[in-house]
DNA sequence: TGTGGCTGTTGCGTTAATAGCAACAGATGT
DNA sequence: ACATCTGTTGCTATTAACGCAACAGCCACA
C-alpha cells in the first residue's frame, strides 16, 4: 500500500492542511509545529507555501486559517468528479421507503456525508449537504470501519476515546459481526426507536449507503435487498 | 507574496490534486502528467502518495479519482474553521429583505459559495450548500476579481474564454467601475429582471456578501448600507 | 525603559530526499 | 505476434529541502 518513493513534503504538507482545517482558531506556525511534532522551520515553510497557493490565508496577526482554495477545491471535487453524479439517481430510488437516505465516505476516523435526504426534502438540496461525523457513532462509519482489518482499527483508535463505545474490544466485536452479516443495523444516536441500516459500496469498499428512521419489524429484509441492489448499481456506474 | 523557500513538491502535489478534482473522468498518471506538463514519474509518485493518504483513490483499472480524504477535508474546513460560524448570524440578519443571501470566496477564476439562502429556506440548510461558479459570471466573483490588480486579472484570463464577457477589456472596465463604486450591481444570469448587489469583506478582501432577486428602484441605497454593515461585522468577528 | 519570553521568519552550509532516465510488466488493439 | 499504449519501479546524480542559529517584532511585567 505504501509507495515505492513517497513524497514526504506532500504528506506533511497535507497533514498541515488538515490540522489547519480542523483547528477551531487561527494557528501560528510554531504552535502548529508543536501539535504535529514538526520542526518549526518546516511547518512555517509549508504554511507559507499553502498561503502562497491560496489554500491557506494569513490573518492580520500573521496566523493562518483555511483559505479560499480549500473551499473551491472541496466544492470542485464534490461536483466535478462523477462520484455524486453517478450515485444520485440510484439514491433517489431509495426515497420511496420514506426513510432518510444517506451516502457517505470514511476517512481515518471520520465520516463525511455526500448526500443526506430526510423524507420530503427536495433532491437538489440533499446533494452537497456535506457534514462530518465520528465514524464509530453511525451506521455508515461502522460498516466502513469493518472493511479495515482489526489491526488497522486498533492502530486508528490506539490510546484514544471511541465515541459511542466504551472499550476498543466492544467496537471490535461489533465490527466482527458486521463482517459476517455484510451489513449493520444500528440505533440512531439521540433518536430513540430509530435505526440505521447500512451497507458498503465497492470492493474494496469506498463508500456506504444507509437508510434510517423508524424501521418496521419484518421490513428489514426488503430494505436490505434494496440497499444491496443500489450498492451494486453505484459500483457498476463508477 | 512568494516564499523564501517554497516547497515545490507540495505545490505540484496540490496542483495534481486540483487537476484530479476537476477531472470529469478517472485519470491515469501519464495522461495527468501530459495535462500539467509534468514528468510522468513525478506525476505518478505524487498520485500514489495522495492515494496512500486517502486523498485520492485508485479505481479497478488503476486510474485515479478523488478519494474520501478530499471530502472529509472539505467538510472539516467548512465547519471546524470559524469562517461560517462567525459569518452566519450576520448573514441571517440580511434575510429580512426577502432576497437570496449569498456568501462566497474566490480562488483563481472560480467562486465557491459557503452560504446560499433563497427566501424561505431554513437557515441550517443554507449552510454548507457548497457549489462552484465561474467568477466572471456573478456579483460575488466580480467584486472579488476587482480586488486584484489589472495585471493579475490579465494573467488569469490570458488566452482564455471569459464566461459572461466578450473581451478581456470589457471585463477590465467593469472591474474598474467596481473599484470606484466599492460595490457591484449585476444582472442575475438566466433570471431576467433579477439583480445581484455584492460587496467585498475584509481588507484585503477574502470573501464577499451578496443579495439577489428583484430589487425595487430606490431600495439600492438601503440594501447597500445593510451589506456594508454586515461586511464590517463579519470582518470584525474573524 | 529594560528584560525575558514569546511570536513569525530567513540566511546558509549540509545532507538526504527527489528527479528522471531507462527498463519492466501488463493491457489492448491490429 | 507485433506495436503501442498504460502504470510502475530500480538506481544514481543532483537538486531541493532541512534545520540550526540568528533576527525582528510584539507583549507583559517590573
Amino acid at each position: 500500500m505504501l509507495n515505492a518513493q513517497p513524497n514526504f513534503s506532500l504528506i506533511d504538507g497535507i497533514t498541515v492542511l488538515q490540522a489547519l482545517a480542523t483547528s477551531e482558531a487561527p494557528v501560528g506556525s510554531r504552535e502548529l509545529a508543536r501539535r504535529l511534532n514538526l520542526e518549526t522551520t518546516r511547518a512555517n515553510r509549508l504554511l507559507r507555501t499553502l498561503a502562497y497557493m491560496g489554500i491557506a490565508r494569513q490573518t492580520a496577526d500573521r496566523k493562518y486559517v483555511p483559505g479560499p482554495g480549500m473551499f473551491v477545491l472541496a466544492a470542485q471535487s464534490l461536483f466535478a468528479s462523477g462520484v455524486i453524479k453517478n450515485a444520485m439517481p440510484h439514491l433517489e430510488s431509495l426515497r420511496r421507503f420514506n426513510l432518510t437516505v444517506a451516502f457517505g465516505v470514511l476517512w481515518r476516523d471520520t465520516v463525511s456525508y455526500l448526500y443526506h435526504a430526510p423524507p420530503g426534502m427536495p433532491s437538489v438540496e440533499a446533494l452537497g449537504r456535506v457534514g462530518v461525523y465520528p465514524a464509530s457513532k453511525g451506521g455508515i462509519g461502522l460498516v466502513l470501519l469493518a472493511s479495515n482489518s482489526e489491526a488497522q482499527v486498533r492502530a486508528l483508535y490506539a490510546e484514544r476515546e471511541i465515541p459511542g463505545f466504551d472499550t476498543l474490544d466492544t467496537l471490535l466485536t461489533e465490527l466482527h459481526k458486521i463482517r459476517i452479516d455484510g451489513y449493520i443495523q444500528h440505533p440512531v444516536t439521540g433518536k430513540p426507536g430509530e435505526h440505521t441500516l447500512a451497507i458498503a459500496v465497492g470492493s474494496p469498499p469506498h463508500a456506504a449507503v444507509a437508510l434510517s428512521g423508524w424501521i418496521p419489524r419484518g421490513a428489514t429484509d426488503e430494505l436490505l435487498e434494496a440497499l444491496r441492489a443500489v450498492a451494486m448499481s453505484i459500483q457498476m456506474s463508477s
